[in-house]
Parts: C-alpha cells; sequence; structure tokens
DNA sequence: TATGCAAATGTTATAATGTTGCAAATTTTC
DNA sequence: GAAAATTTGCAACATTATAACATTTGCATA
C-alpha cells in the first residue's frame, strides 16, 4: 500500500491518485467486492486533492462528465467506499476524504487545516490507547471514534504569520 | 460548579438542570453576556435529558410553548450557549448537549451510547495530551478538537446480553 | 443459450439540518 | 431621553441526506 505523501507539502498527486486507485482495486478484489465505474469514479473524485469534498461537490462534477447522477447515486457510492475502508466522513464538516491507510486496519486521526483546507490522516496508537483506557474507565465499550483535530499546518501557521 | 452525575444511572435529574442553570447564570454574568428568557429556556431544553437533541427538536418544543419561533431563533441561542461553554455540539449526531465542566477550562471526550442515546462528557487529559504530542509531531497546531466515541454504555452492554 | 436471482443503479420526491439578510424591538450607554 | 449596540422576528433560501419504488445489470446455473 501507499507510504502517505503530506497533503499540505507539494507532491506528486498523481501518485496518490494513482496509488488510491490500484489499492482499492486489490482491496475489493479481496472482499469479493464490485468496484464498479460509478464507486472508481467517485473515488478518484474525492482524491482529486487531500481536501474533504462534500457529496453534492461530487455530484456536480458527475454531472459535468454528462453522468447524470442523482443525490443516492453518490451516497451509496460513498457508502460503499466507506464500508470497505476506503474513504472516511469528516464529521465535522460534513464531508468526504481519501483514505490514506487503506488495507490497513486503523482508527484515522485526521487534522484539518482551516487556512488550506488539506487533510492529514495519522494512526497514533497513543492517541487510541488513551481513548480506549478513558472508556474502559467508565465500563463503556467503544465501537466507533471520531477523532478531528482542526488548526493550521505548517505551511498555513507560515502564510499567517507573514500577514 | 456541578459534579458530573453518570446519565446512564439513574439520578436526580432535576438537580442537574437546576444546577446547570444556576452556573449558567453565574457564568453569564462573569462573561457580562446576556442569558435572555429565549437563551435560557433552550438551555432547559437541552438539559432535559442527557441525550443530545436537534436544534429541530428544541424548535419543536418552543412551538409547543407558544414561542413562535423560527430556525434562527434556536441556532443563535444555541451558538450564543456553545460559545460561553454551556453546551457542545456533537459533530457526528447534528446535536446539541449540555456541558457538564462548564466553567473549567476543559476539551470534552464524549461517550455517546447508541443504545440509550445518552452522552458521558469526560475531561481526558491522558488523550488530551496523546492528541497534542501527535500533532505537534507533524508541526500542526491544533485549534479545536472533536473526540466522540460510540459505543455501548454499562448499562446497554447489560441489556444487549439479555436479549 | 435461456432463465432466474441478487446486486446495483435510476428516478422522483421529500426529509432534515443550517444560513442569509433585513426590519423591528429591546437593552445599554451616554 | 437620545444614540448606539445587542437581540429578536421573520421570510426566504441553501445544504445535506434519505425513502420508496422501478429498472437494469451481472452472474450462476439449468
Ligand atoms: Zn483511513
Ligand atoms: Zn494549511
Ligand atoms: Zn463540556
Ligand atoms: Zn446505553
Amino acid at each position: 500500500m501507499a507510504a502517505s505523501a503530506i497533503p499540505y507539502r507539494p507532491h506528486n498527486h498523481d501518485a496518490c491518485v494513482a496509488q488510491a486507485l490500484a489499492d482499492a482495486r486489490a482491496i475489493c478484489q479481496r472482499h469479493n467486492a464490485r468496484l464498479t465505474p460509478t464507486r472508481e469514479r467517485v473515488l478518484e473524485l474525492i482524491w482529486q486533492s487531500h481536501k474533504p469534498l462534500g457529496a453534492y461537490d461530487v455530484l456536480a462534477v458527475l454531472a459535468e462528465d454528462g453522468h447524470n447522477a442523482a443525490p443516492p447515486t453518490v451516497y451509496r457510492a460513498l457508502d460503499f467506499l466507506q464500508q470497505h475502508g476506503l474513504v472516511h466522513r469528516i464529521a465535522s464538516l460534513n464531508s468526504f476524504v481519501g483514505c490514506t491507510h487503506a488495507g490497513k486496519s486503523h482508527n484515522g486521526l485526521f487534522l484539518i487545516c482551516r487556512g488550506c483546507g488539506n487533510v492529514l490522516e495519522l494512526t497514533a496508537p497513543a492517541v487510541a490507547q488513551a481513548v480506549s483506557d478513558a472508556a474502559q474507565a467508565q465500563t463503556f465499550e467503544p465501537e466507533d471514534t471520531v477523532i478531528e483535530v482542526a488548526g493550521l499546518c505548517p505551511r498555513c501557521q507560515a502564510d499567517h504569520r507573514d500577514d
């Protein structure tokens, strides 16, 4: 699977996309799931950048494609992609971003830059452990954890100082 | 300020509400902010239980009150209450819950039971520290952190076993 | 190759959540 | 009490998400 690039820094993003699509094909094959053209196209659109994309943004691009899609088409594709761990929903933004750890079991922690909009997904075992401990202390059985950190990425911190 | 009750367990909830309102009055006074009747009523409604309430749920109760309110009324009141740390928005549920640590500087961690719907707000310094470390490792400057853990509370774990 | 089933998609309508903009009323300040 | 600032009322609108049901497609098997 792909090594994660740092979204805030310039990088060969076409490689990100290509890798994500290749990973997706492999994962779907392994899951006996069908990565249909619509699903693959939606995944590709989500991966257009490291900024999360809203469902209706996806819909708009599909319309430009000439694909006469309605909201359920997009939401169904996104559900599928989430189910197979290929995209994540960012709850605080009502939008979706490609998973940079697809295939690995992980619980994402998202660093969301309010300057440039890019999102970096991390795997942070120490955080996961601390959350697990906190839950256990309350005899609470965690099933799904959302961790979203909004702030400024290194680049945007610098830009901000230049003002 | 109030000691937190455990939402999952029976408790004198009227005391929760009374305490929350008293705290709110004190905090607003300290902030030179006006806890108007509408705002106070919304806070009281949010505190009707430890289950988060949607903005439109609040709106519906206001309508029953005979208060002819529109969505902006509710959203403005909720914004105000959030600003002064009296309620929290649960991003993964698009809904709002009373803060059980009002007045104290804190970053909430929410345990959300998918069985009974109750939410327990914790202050977990170890989690906050781990998140801070993870962000710092990426030179990311955190401003606002959302941590929401969905799962089963002790009571609902037991109920589930009884099925 | 026909046929039958399950998965996926199309289509229409609607629900749920949240915002903008401006006017009127209220409260505070001077 | 007049001026300024804050709060509320109100109408329209924008965005996000789902329900319900018809149709098509992919695939296995007779
Ligand atoms: Zn991921
Ligand atoms: Zn940035
Ligand atoms: Zn709180
Ligand atoms: Zn429960």
